[in-house]
DNA sequence: GAGCACTGC
């Protein structure tokens, strides 16, 4: 079996490495898997760890009489790690071997090995909180951390102690802090596979640099002149900066021919990142022109997101744009940082792929040396409060007790349960409401569960649901360099002196009436994000099935937005502000100052009260995606905010749910 | 009068 599987990176390295590695330690690795509950897995790339393993499992008949769950952080991962097992083992993909993601569940009752996102599973274990159907459940890609993965740690790791010997666990990671996870699941032993890598030499810098784009522009173009053919995949840290270099290296590149340097290929800049529509997307993975070698401009999506053929040549600034949480404002921030040593390996690995390859770090070793391990977890890097909703539901009375592989801060622990008792989710002993039963289910952030269950009462189902859907999708917006002007333009019939919600709900309201075959050209030519609006669409269907399911009224409001206004309200009221004298708002929570941002429809227009759902913190504290409200309205909706708090009661909203 | 990395339910 083991000689046909491999359909991964090249011919070459069959000859290199023999056989796929895990093969030789398959029955090992049983052995190990028999004989403790949790087994501790590090592979590196290329070990065939995901689609090898859960086939010598279902082979071995550990899983007799139940299922395999194999969790990815990302769906993509999910869906093609699937198929190609299915591929292996000569068997219709949804049959023995499915997947289960978001929107697309390519499994049934027969399924042996089922592949999930990690959130999924987590949807799973609130549902059902033993996950009987599974025997083995294997959590790949641990070493990423994802806020669902570090769920599954304390879940499964419960699970074990009330299931025993009815449930092996296997964690996979692509990384050497293996002794983390051993010590935290009381694992026996680590096994190491070896991986098909090849050698990528790592070059740095004599001394630091000013400017990291202008280094990243010079380390391409000397690349360029001295090294053997090859294509080059420089990380970036956004779009901006993309752009930027994707006009310089042309000029630059040019200039180098027109000095007398004959004979050179030509340079092509191909950019990519998240934000870029798929159709341009797909570019990287065309080969260059004859000739040519390509540059690819990436942002850190490339480092596992996308796998780009060809590379040979990496180039490294070390810095990734990295978003941060701070519990004591409660506003985001999008910053500039060093990478981790983890991430600068995972970059430097892409160029060896397909061959031996270079990495070029611009900065110097003793900088390597001194960055941190790892970057932090995504659980103390954001908001806590659907974690802690969801670990009450769990049946964890106490979440601050949960056994975490790496603890939060209590600050942020506590302000998300503040914000759970605020929102009517948690009674004043701490055990969710029905309310928060309800919420629980909602697969959204808990304010914006509460808008919807709110929108409800209020007679704005309907309109809630929309914009609910549309906050959890990517920008709809597109605004490219230079058009901003006919982009408004295109925007202006849909904006609404009442805020952004409400001009959203507009822009949907009418991409709806649009016919489906015209709604891509229909985007484009108002400058809207095609992806974006139909991601919306399914996600509000999918809200509103799961409303149809708590027996939720539907019903609309009509032309009449005050109700909505008001379901806004219900859940984002510790985003509501109040004009100033001198034109900024002030957090009526927290007294702080804020900005209305200039994106939004009510950047200058000063209207005496707003509710936002963002506080973005660069120069200045800006409030995102802004929404009109009475101030009359305060007191009533969230009386444990606006008035003392000592006297504070029930929201009237939650009375109906008690 | 600023600028949005990347996932996921």
């Amino acid at each position: 079996m083991l000689g046909r599987t491999d359909d991964r990176p090249t011919q070459a390295l069959a000859d290199h490495a023999g056989c796929l590695p895990i093969a030789e330690v398959r029955d090992e690795l049983l052995r190990l898997i028999k004989m403790h509950d949790t087994t501790i897995l590090v592979g590196e790339t290329g070990s065939g760890k995901s689609t090898q393993l859960p086939q010598f499992i279902l082979q071995s008949g550990m899983a007799r009489g139940g299922c395999i769950a194999v969790t990815q952080p990302r769906r993509v991962a999910a869906i093609s790690v699937a198929g190609r097992v299915a591929q292996e083992m000569h068997v219709t993909l949804g049959v023995q071997v499915g997947y289960s993601v978001r929107f697309d569940d390519t499994s049934c009752a027969r399924t042996r090995i089922r592949y999930l996102t990690d959130g999924m599973l987590v949807r799973e274990a609130l549902a059902d909180g033993d996950l009987k159907r599974y025997k083995v459940i294997i959590l790949d890609e641990a070493h990423e951390r994802t806020l669902s993965t570090d769920i599954l740690f304390g879940i499964v790791k419960r699970l074990q102690a009330c299931r025993r010997q009815d449930l092996k666990v296997v964690v996979m990671s692509a990384t050497l802090d293996a002794a983390k996870f051993a010590d935290f699941f009381g694992a026996g032993r680590v096994l190491h596979l070896l991986g098909r890598q090849y050698p990528v030499e790592l070059l740095y810098l004599p001394e630091p640099v000013d400017s990291y784009v202008d280094a990243v522009l010079k380390a391409v173009l000397q690349i360029h002149a001295h090294q053997p053919p090859g294509d080059i995949l420089a990380f970036l840290t956004g779009q901006e900066e993309i752009e930027a270099l994707q006009r310089l290296i042309p000029e630059r590149a040019g200039h180098m021919h027109a000095s007398g340097d004959s004979g050179q290929a030509t340079l092509v800049p191909v950019p990519i990142f998240a934000a870029l529509p798929p159709e341009q997307q797909a570019k990287v993975f065309e080969a260059a022109p004859p000739g040519c070698r390509k540059v690819i401009l990436a942002t850190n999506i490339a480092e596992t997101s996308i796998t780009v053929p060809g590379v040979r040549y990496v180039v490294d600034p070390g810095f990734v744009k990295a978003r941060s949480y701070s519990a004591r404002t409660g506003g985001d921030s999008l910053q500039v940082v060093p990478v981790s040593k983890a991430q600068a390996r995972q970059r430097s690995g892409r160029a060896g792929r397909e061959g031996p390859g270079k990495a070029f770090r611009l900065y110097k070793e003793e900088t390597f040396q001194a960055l941190p391990a790892a970057s932090a977890p995504e659980i103390q890097r954001v908001s806590l409060a659907l974690l802690m909703l969801q670990l009450k539901q769990l049946g964890i009375e106490q979440p601050q007790d949960f056994d975490f592989m790496d603890r939060p801060s209590t600050s942020a622990m506590l302000r998300a349960l503040e914000l759970l008792l605020a929102l009517g989710a948690l009674g004043a002993e701490g055990a969710l409401t029905p309310l928060g039963r309800h919420m629980v289910r909602l697969p959204v952030e808990p304010v914006f569960a509460k808008v919807l269950l709110a929108g409800a009462q209020l007679g704005c189902s309907q309109e809630a649901l929309s914009v609910v859907a549309l906050s959890s999708t990517d920008p709809i917006y597109i605004a490219n360099r230079g058009m901003q002007d006919s982009a408004a333009q295109a925007w202006k019939p849909f904006m609404s002196a009442l805020g952004d919600h409400i001009t959203k709900l507009n822009i949907y309201s009418s991409f709806l009436e649009v016919r489906k075959a015209d709604r891509r050209r229909w985007c484009t030519e108002h400058h809207l994000n095609f992806r974006s609006l139909k991601k919306a669409v399914d996600i509000r269907a999918q809200l509103a099935e799961h409303l149809k399911q708590l027996k939720v009224p539907m019903a609309s409001c009509g032309s009449d937005m005050a109700p909505l206004r008001q379901a806004l309200l219900s859940g984002l009221f510790i985003n509501a502000a109040v004009l100033l004298p001198d034109n900024t708002y002030r957090l009526q929570a927290s007294s702080q100052k804020v900005m209305i941002h200039p994106s939004s429809v009510l950047h200058g227009r000063k209207p005496p009260c707003i509710i936002f759902e963002e506080l973005l913190r660069t120069t200045r504290s800006y409030a995102r995606n802004v929404t009109v409200i009475e101030a009359s309205w305060l007191p009533e909706t969230a009386p444990m905010y606006f008035c003392s708090k000592s006297t504070a009661t029930a929201a009237p909203l939650r009375e109906g749910w008690q």
